[in-house]
Order: C-alpha cells, then sequence, then structure tokens
DNA sequence: TAGATTGTTAATCGATTAACAATC
DNA sequence: TAGATTGTTAATCGATTAACAATC
C-alpha cells in the first residue's frame, strides 16, 4: 500500500539523535500525546492539523511546526493518521523503552504515586520502593514491595533500574541522589526540592514543584478578585 | 528610620491591577518565594541580584525586570532587603489572603494532598474534604473531615470557600466542577486531566498533569541516552 | 564623595504565527 | 484534475539579556 511505504520511508526519519528541539516543544509533546490517546479511545482514524488545532486550543501552525521536529508524519490533502502519529509521539517520549523506576520514600507522596496509573500508562515499570522506617518496611504497597534503604545497593546491582522516583525528605535527597548517581541511575524523578540539577553528567533530573501550580492558582485568584472590584 | 520610609512608600507601588505581567513573570514567582523563604531560614538580611542569579542559576538582569514589575523593592547600592522583598512576594502571590479549601475525591491523590504540608505554607487553609463513597465518608484525614457529594452545596452555602482541589475521577469531573462554579468557588486545582478552562468568566482553572513531567523525564533519558551511543 | 547596585531602556534572541509552494 | 492540507520559509511577536544612567 502506498500509504506504508511513506510510513515506512518516515520512520527512517525519527530525528532526536542531533535533534536541536527547543525546550518549549518538549514540553508541549506530553499534551499531543494525551490528545491522541484520547483520539484513538474514540476511534478517530484521521486528522488535520486545522481540527486537532480547534481541539487543543493552539494554532495549526505550531502543531504543523513542532510535529516537523522530528520527521514528516503527515500527507499533504490528507493530514495525520492518528494511530501512526500517535505511535510516532510514542516513540520520541520513550513510551514503550521498558524504563523501570524506583521510588525512594514509601510516605504519602511515594504511596500515592505507586497507586497512581500513571506510570503503566506510559510504560514504565516500578519495581520496588524504599524507606528507612522500620514502619514500612517489609509491606507492599499496590503489589510493590517496600525495602531498606540498606538494600538499595545490591537491589540496583541485582537488577537494571533506569528511574528513581525521590519523595524521601528533602534532608536525605542529596545523599540519596549521590547513591542513585554511582549506581548508574539514569533518570531522577525529583520530588523534594533540593536542587539536584547537575549532579552528574550523565543523570537528567526533572523537578517537580506541585506547590508551584498551587501558588500560580492563588495569584491568578487575586488578580481576578482584583479585576472584579475595579468594576 | 530612612529605609522605613522607602519601604512605606513602595508599598503603594504594588501593582497587580491593571498589571500586564507575562505568563513567563508569574511562572517564576513561586521560585523566588521559595529561594528568599531559604535565605531567611539562613538569616540573610540583604542579598543583591547578583548573588540570588547566582544562587538561582538565572541573570540579574531577569530578576530585576521580574521584580519591577510589580514595583521598586530594591535599593541602589544596597540591593534587595531580604524580609521586605519576601513580604512583597508573599502579597502578590496571595499567601495569607487566608483563602480557604475544600478537596474534591479522597482517595490516594486526594489523602495524600491534605497530609502535604504544602498547603500550611502557603497560608491555604483546607477545611473539608468530600467523596461519594460511604468507605471514606464520615472520617477524617490529617484531621479534616470527609464529607458526602450530598452535603457539598450546603457546606458552601454556609462557610466561605475559595476554592477547590479536584482529585475525583475524570468522568465526574465536569459535573463537579460546574456545580463547584455555581456555589461561588473562585479557583479550581484541577488534578483530573478533564479540560475545565473556559467554564465560567469567574472561576480560575489551574491544571497539573503530572504525567506530563514524567514523559518529559523520559524523553530527556532517551536524548541522553542516544547522545551518549553516538559518542 | 566613590562604589555599588538598582531601575529601565535598547538590543538580541527565541518562539509563534502567517503565508504559500509542494504534493498527496 | 481540483481540492485539501502538509512542510517550510519568512514575518511577527514576546521574552531575555546587555548596557547604562539614576541614585542610594
Amino acid at each position: 500500500m502506498e500509504k506504508e511505504e511513506l510510513h515506512e520511508e518516515a520512520l527512517g526519519k525519527l530525528n532526536i539523535k542531533g535533534a536541536n528541539v527547543s525546550p518549549a516543544v518538549i514540553k508541549r509533546l506530553p499534551r499531543y500525546f494525551r490528545y491522541l490517546r484520547e483520539l484513538i479511545r474514540n476511534g478517530r482514524m484521521r486528522i488535520s492539523s486545522g481540527e486537532l488545532s480547534e481541539l487543543m486550543h493552539v494554532t495549526a501552525s505550531q502543531i504543523r511546526q513542532d510535529l516537523n521536529c522530528f520527521g514528516g508524519f503527515g500527507q499533504q490533502g490528507y493530514g495525520y493518521n492518528v494511530n501512526y502519529l500517535y505511535a510516532k509521539v510514542c516513540e520520541i517520549l520513550g513510551v514503550g523503552e521498558g524504563f523501570s523506576a524506583i521510588v525512594i520514600g514509601a510516605g504519602n507522596l511515594g504511596r500515592a504515586l505507586v497507586r497512581n496509573p500513571m506510570f503503566e500508562k506510559r510504560g514504565v515499570d516500578i519495581v520496588a520502593m524504599f524507606d528507612v522506617s522500620p514502619e514500612v518496611i517489609g509491606r507492599t504497597v499496590a503489589d510493590i514491595p517496600v525495602l531498606a534503604m540498606d538494600q538499595l545497593e545490591s537491589f540496583c546491582r541485582e537488577r537494571k533500574v533506569d528511574m528513581a522516583v525521590l519523595t524521601c525528605p528533602k534532608e536525605n535527597a542529596l545523599e540519596a541522589a549521590e547513591q542513585l548517581v554511582t549506581l548508574g541511575i539514569k533518570g531522577i524523578w525529583n520530588f523534594t526540592g533540593k536542587e539536584l540539577d547537575h549532579l552528574a553528567p550523565h543523570t537528567v533530573v526533572e523537578n517537580v514543584h506541585i506547590g508551584d501550580s498551587l501558588m500560580t492558582l492563588c495569584y491568578e485568584m487575586r488578580a481576578l478578585e482584583e479585576k472584579d472590584d475595579q468594576k
């Protein structure tokens, strides 16, 4: 089939290697992932940048520009094949790379994260949790065993662990992170608030400051109030 | 004191009203809040934009530019008074406005959020949780009572509730949000993944897609891998 | 006063949008 | 073929950085 050929060809184009993709584009990719997943769930087979732009409230130009950073996934006069585009976006984002993860800290946040379907949906496999508290060590959370921090080293040496989700107290974050880097972990999802960037050249750190989002909301609420008061 | 006078004067300048503050600046404000809080904890009294820029890994120019959106909080030749600047940033961000909040959904996420010191630190007071499950209704989480969704309306009519934290299943998000808007809630912190923006002109929505951050990390991990493989 | 550092304007850089030729 | 829609270049817009005069 003609279509298949086009897709076969485009497959080679996937251009992340030297890719000079701007941070702004990268930040938008997960959003494409979500919308495309939804379109598939609704049985949608094809979509144009114009239609998708209405759905996502962005310009069609931006969508075409963004996707073209990674290769020509569409077809003139036709638009985009939803399944194919979704597959491509998954590929770009590393869904299905089979990343494995451990969670450091089995407190409220750690336990809530482990129970969240988010990891499964994105192909990240949580294999263990670690904590120092005897109260939780030996228990399981959503079928994930909670091990002692002492066991971290031997565990990581025996199994391939790609990622660590850091939810321990801020005070212990640096020590834990340094150990993780030594053990060859490639990515740290950092919820501790401790600055860990530039820790090591071969470890990526993604910081989550959930409170920042709460503050942005408070700011907007204030701004709205003030706007309303004025009138 | 001379210093006090300056500050008194500057107080009037706080310029959020008509303020045309760009989204980029607003997104950075919580970060200033965090660093200033830390500086105060360390007993720091004054700081220059140059020093702060080293600490935060941004340019001094950006710091001065950002802060000047809201007024002149510094002093030539001296820098910024840490306590005063912190107070100003708090004021801008609505910390200490005394916002009250309810949490819709007492699942894993809702319970983890309620137990997080984040709300207290930012002056947001959680007054109740709501759920439909008889298993949790009547219980308390971190001293916050879990009420039935049936009670939402009467509760909001009796008490001032400014904000709702939406952690219920995606399917119930729209209905809940519409009810909240009707009850006069001014801000929705939306964890459901359901699009709720443009719901109402007098309600602000802040969306949290925690999974997007996970995907960004996966992307960066892949990108790093590929870079390393190349060499 | 001299030195330091802000507030602010101007220059640069990057990201978004518009436009259109290429092509399915 | 004609219509539709992409890929891509050029124009616009916004955000960041540099520079410096104002001033503490």
